[in-house]
DNA sequence: ATAACATCCTGAGAGC
DNA sequence: TGCTCTCAGGATGTTA
């Protein structure tokens, strides 16, 4: 489910509520997600402060106390959301556990934090925090898009060789970290190149006026709090408002917006996932 | 090395 | 009401 954005979006929403608090308690419900729990997960947190939230690509990584980080992904359909009343002005009621409330953090200044997760394509882990990058699922990471090693001589160094479509290019994470199937196909409209052309037919410049305007989908989608589909929700379990803001992800059969094109948008299956775009803007 | 495909899992929605 | 079928924001692992 959630891309870059939505990632962000849910761990601005946990830092009030989680940074420099302990973690009073642990609950962890089942032994795994897509993989097994690390040993002894909830002993290990219990009583550790969180120094802080970061975030790389798809994961938000929490700085601990003990030297340790936990590492939590969000699959296609987790959520984390945040009950209770970290700052002690209101009395809020946590709500009744729901199905598939796999993970539940109370921390001691009165927050609860609930990990929902129906598919359990998520995942939690503990790393050291001195080593956490060689950790294998950040280890190969390509830079964050939103950074400055993301840049015009990075993504041409990275995609002009290959012969994959530009969309496979863009959602191979060694190439750029974050992105996913919305805002490949979004960022693509806007770059007005077709999904399915090979990277190595395209043009240097055309690949790097791509830069700007994945930084620029991906600010505008944070902004609005990310993209609400089925699933999402921001930890307050408010919706993101940027699904609105679409130009092709899940307009099939729509008019397209661009100014004078009189097409409509288009639907495709590219390595098993759909891929929307205007065949008259998109070359 | 590359790319297509199946796979993990549940739920929502469509069609009958 | 209920059955079957398709599809979903990710990412790994297997196959050709």
């Amino acid at each position: 489910m959630p891309e870059l954005p939505e990632v962000e979006t849910v761990r601005r929403g946990l830092a009030p509520a989680m940074e420099g608090v302990v973690i009073a308690r642990a609950q962890v419900n089942r032994p795994d997600l897509r993989w097994p729990f690390p040993e002894n997960m909830a002993q290990r947190l219990t009583g550790a402060r969180v120094e802080r939230l970061r975030r790389r690509s798809k994961y938000i990584l929490a700085d601990l106390s003990t030297g340790e980080t936990l590492l939590i992904h969000l699959g296609m359909s987790g959520r984390m959301l945040v009950s209770g009343d970290p700052l002690g002005q209101f009395v809020h009621e946590h709500p009744a556990p729901e199905k598939h409330d796999h993970v539940v953090f109370d921390m001691d200044n009165g927050a609860r934090i609930t990990f929902n997760d129906p598919r359990r394509f998520g995942a939690m882990d503990l790393l050291d925090t001195a080593t956490a990058e060689q950790h294998p699922l950040l280890a190969k990471l390509g830079p964050e898009p939103l950074g400055n090693a993301f840049n015009e001589s990075h993504l041409v160094g990275q995609v002009k060789p290959r012969a994959m479509p530009i969309k496979s290019a863009l959602l191979d994470q060694k190439i750029v970290s974050g992105l996913g199937n919305i805002y490949v196909c979004e960022a693509l409209y806007r770059g007005r190149i077709h999904p399915a052309r090979r990277s190595n037919k395209i043009s240097e410049a055309r690949i790097a006026a791509l830069v700007p305007i994945i930084r620029e989908v991906l600010e505008q989608a944070i902004e609005a709090g990310g993209s609400s589909l089925k699933d999402f929700r921001q930890a307050d379990g408010e919706l993101g408002y940027f699904q609105h803001s679409f130009d092709v992800y899940g307009r099939e059969g729509a008019p397209c917006r661009t100014p004078g094109c009189t097409d409509e948008i288009k639907r495709i299956v590219q390595s098993g996932r759909s891929t929307f775009y205007c065949p008259n803007c998109q070359r």
